[in-house]
DNA sequence: TTGGTCCGGATTGTATACAATTACTGCCGC
DNA sequence: GCGGCAGTAATTGTATACAATCCGGACCAA
């Protein structure tokens, strides 16, 4: 699963982030189980540990952990998905207004090189690390807002979010969002908080608008779990 | 701890709700401890089930787990108790509003019958009890408005928020909010989002300025602790 | 073939044993 | 009395062993 088998002995803080940084860059896509003993062996500690991992990655949302079945890497319904933006549209334009106020010039150079460092992944041919890092971009905007609490649930909608893409993404539009990252930064040196509020709000409805939001079958494994249900 | 010594043999998530709510009727306070084979013991499991539930306390932000020396209740700083209350005046009041337009005349039932037990836990002198249903309120809304994320979400602030009145509250003054439910509950009933918006708003603007947010000394334990982190 | 049942293997859930770290007490020197 | 130091008890962190559950295939009967 993982590019190289890593190295031994790790902290469950360090295996979530890993594993978080996977599903992120859609290498672990939605559905995919996550065997206890497997991660054990790949990042050489104990079945403790690992359990640890997956249930704080569960509480973000990244898996869903069904009891005695395991952990699979989560797949948002079109209800969760439209809660996830709402909740975003609700929460981070009011925070990049509360960024402009505050950003420094260190701030605009880590935004920059974060933005350049997208476009490079792009460049590249991965769109995984390009989509992971745009949803940094977004997360340290709340950090510039000094809002712990608020980036923190900015933390969980955004990681959902990547799972919603993954499944929701119109394969046709290319993820053309870079330049609006780049008005952004604009405004946030400004200090102009109400254009920053406006530009995050039309970010948001555009990556929103992007998502292919019609019920559809879900393919095989949908009814299995349907009846599952039953 | 516990009122009676319980029952043998429970799950981690009923633990920690029984625990939760010891938090929130302020039967736990904000830096008491809960070590791991006392809750093992008072409810008949072993310490690796107790181990889940508080961490996954610790996640919605009830506990602090220090490495190597236990799980407390978390204690917010001045600033957290900010944040929280942006948070929720972010998340709320749109929230009531969409609420509005979902509520059937079964929720305004419930909601009634919860304001009754509200005051019904007044007149008996339990005021934690009184103020874990006022939270529980504020989630029956987002229930209404079904919005599972920003419940979730809306679960944590108000857990948070229980934990920054029995810090921050001002003694002096008694909780007064049931009119304002009372008000919130009529809106509901009448669908007028425009309405239910502003009264939560107000509401928690309410809440928010019966707070002591002035700096001060914590008490003797705040000078181990910050010798500790130096 | 279809349907059902039973059994074996695989996987997760829980408890326990052990290691690592911390806190505490008592003692000593000053 | 005060501050440092050491040894021990207490507590948490991790690994492992065992129990419970689930999945899948074999087998049989209709």
């Amino acid at each position: 699963m993982a590019s190289t088998t890593k190295a031994k002995s790790a902290t469950a803080e360090e295996i979530a982030e890993q594993l978080s940084d996977a599903v992120h860059e859609h290498r672990l896509k939605p559905g995919a189980k996550l065997r206890e003993d497997e991660v054990s062996d790949v990042f050489g500690v104990s079945r403790t540990v690992v359990r640890q991992a997956l249930r704080a990655m569960a509480f973000e949302g990244l898996l869903t952990i069904e009891k005695n079945r395991g952990a699979f890497v989560s797949k948002p319904t079109l209800k969760e998905a439209h809660e996830v933006f709402q909740a975003r549209a609700l929460l981070e334009p009011s925070t990049a207004r509360a960024a402009a106020e505050r950003t420094t010039p260190d701030d605009i150079a880590l935004l920059e090189r974060h933005i350049a460092e997208e476009h490079d992944a792009l460049d590249r041919g991965q769109p995984g690390r390009a989509l992971k890092l745009s949803g940094d971009f977004h997360l340290e905007i709340a950090r510039i807002a000094d809002q712990q609490t608020i980036e923190q649930f900015l933390k969980q909608l955004i990681s959902r979010s990547s799972l919603v893409i993954a499944l929701y993404w119109r394969q046709r539009s290319a993820l053309c969002e870079s330049n609006a990252h780049h008005a952004l930064v604009d405004a946030l040196r400004n200090h102009d908080g109400a254009t920053a509020e406006e530009l995050m709000k039309g970010h948001l409805l555009d990556i929103y608008s992007q998502l292919d939001l019609r019920e559809h079958d879900e393919g095989s494994t949908s009814l299995k779990e349907a009846l599952r249900r039953s």
